[in-house]
DNA sequence: CCGTAAAATTGGTATTACCAATTAATTCAG
DNA sequence: CTGAATTAATTGGTAATACCAATTTTACGG
């Protein structure tokens, strides 16, 4: 009697988990489109009813979102969850600003040090072709493409850092912070000395996580941000001149 | 267009919506047993497998279970709807527990570091009131109490951290994590030299903060987690043994 | 009366077919 | 050549059916 799987009844399960740990560790990432059930279930060896009462659990727990004829999608609970009571508050509160930076400036040095512990192979090519796209992008003066490249780069080192929490949670504050790292780039952009500052700081982390020096690239990481918080703070002082000049002469 | 309903597809979600109704309103209560899948298919006038994806979300919901051949029963605890999201991830997926671990161990050294240079007189004043309310819980046998109290600490020096996203950050993971501390504490409890062992490091970091030290607060709490994180590997690598143990003499 | 084995019950899986909504590709008018 | 409308493909939703596997019930024999 091959009595091989002492508890493992209901394939379902089994194959819910199994897309549960894709999306958990990355390969299935938020808003991606899964395979058309018919192939998935053929990758997975199962049959389809089996493959769509996985589906629906995942549902049912908000991970995954069918829509008729459109396909099946990745949502993001697990950002949601964290981020929903940030969204407004951001709004409302310019202060916040601060702490959003001191709390960026810890994550993304912890995130670089760490992708210098662990990243492996895969994750340097990915790395390679991400920093090359913030270079070429850098060159262009498309500020949109600049400002997109600049959160994937950062995404990348997240995700090498083989940290769940850290994947998850730099990727809802890119989206809450799209637009200020946005106003940020094209101030910078007025002011070549410190548009290749910026590019010198990419490419010293980047570096240091290829080469495996997690110090290095926790600083550089650090650097990185208290320069930006420098910079914003001169934006804002420059804006707050403006806005008292043109009071003066209105 | 008279587009009323915008969502009303996927029968099997009005099947579970019924069933889950028929539940909630007491006509099928906690132990009862389900009709058999064919009948109660033919019942509600749907397919099997459409009543066998509305009953798998059901499951994953914890409202219903199935035991091959068994039948299937409305479970007992009617709680099981208001669970945190988070919560069963960390049970399906063990190696989530590191990664969390591990951005607790940065969160927190962050949140000690941050404490000790900014705490005002007010501050220090409520970290004294909740560490000696931790001291004196510790001393009792309420187990209860000491997971509340150390959630209670924990939470004020983020909040003395002066980071609102800290603040909130710990929040929300005090909460996830409150069934795991509960557990270590518990087996810790059994061995009075760890127990002492916490006190002392909780007090280092108490004191490292009331008397403005970044560097020795950031160090104590680092070593507390990594302390945490060590009770839990030896808790769960005993908890395999006694498993197997009970293997071999069954 | 009890224990064991056979049979009925019941959930689990797979195959197949077809329907319906969406998306793409194509075509045709301008 | 452009763009909008139509058509074709893709893809999720539903259903019917057959068979497998675990459980429970029943019946039989001791």
């Amino acid at each position: 009697m091959p009595l091989l799987r002492p508890v493992a009844s209901r394939l379902s399960d089994t194959v819910a988990a199994e897309l549960e740990k894709r999306i958990l560790e990355g390969s299935l990432k938020p808003g991606d489109r899964l395979p058309p059930e018919r192939t998935l279930a053929l990758d997975l060896g199962v049959s389809r009813p089996s493959l769509r009462e996985a589906i629906q659990k995942l549902v049912s727990k908000g991970l995954l979102s069918t829509r008729h004829g459109g396909g099946t999608h990745v949502t993001d609970r697990l950002e949601a969850h964290f981020v929903d009571p940030w969204q407004d508050m951001l709004k409302g509160h310019p202060l916040l600003h601060r702490d959003l930076l001191e709390f960026r400036q810890m994550l993304e040095s912890q995130a670089a040090a760490l992708a210098a512990e662990r990243a492996t192979d895969v994750d340097i090519g990915r790395l390679d072709a991400v920093h090359s796209a913030l270079e070429a992008s850098y060159s262009s003066d498309d500020m949109a493409l600049c400002v997109d490249a600049d959160v994937v780069f950062h995404q990348a080192i997240a995700e090498a850092s083989h940290n769940v929490l850290i994947g998850h949670l730099t990727a809802s504050l890119m989206r809450v912070i799209h637009g200020h790292v946005s106003g940020n780039l094209e101030h910078l952009h007025t002011r070549p000395e410190r548009w290749n500052q910026l590019q010198s700081q990419h490419r010293a982390i980047w570096q240091a996580i290829r080469e495996h020096r997690p110090q290095e690239a926790a600083a550089a990481a650090r650097d990185h941000i208290e320069f930006v918080r420098q910079s914003i703070e001169n934006n804002s002082r420059e804006e707050e001149r403006r806005q008292s000049a043109l009071r003066r002469s209105g």
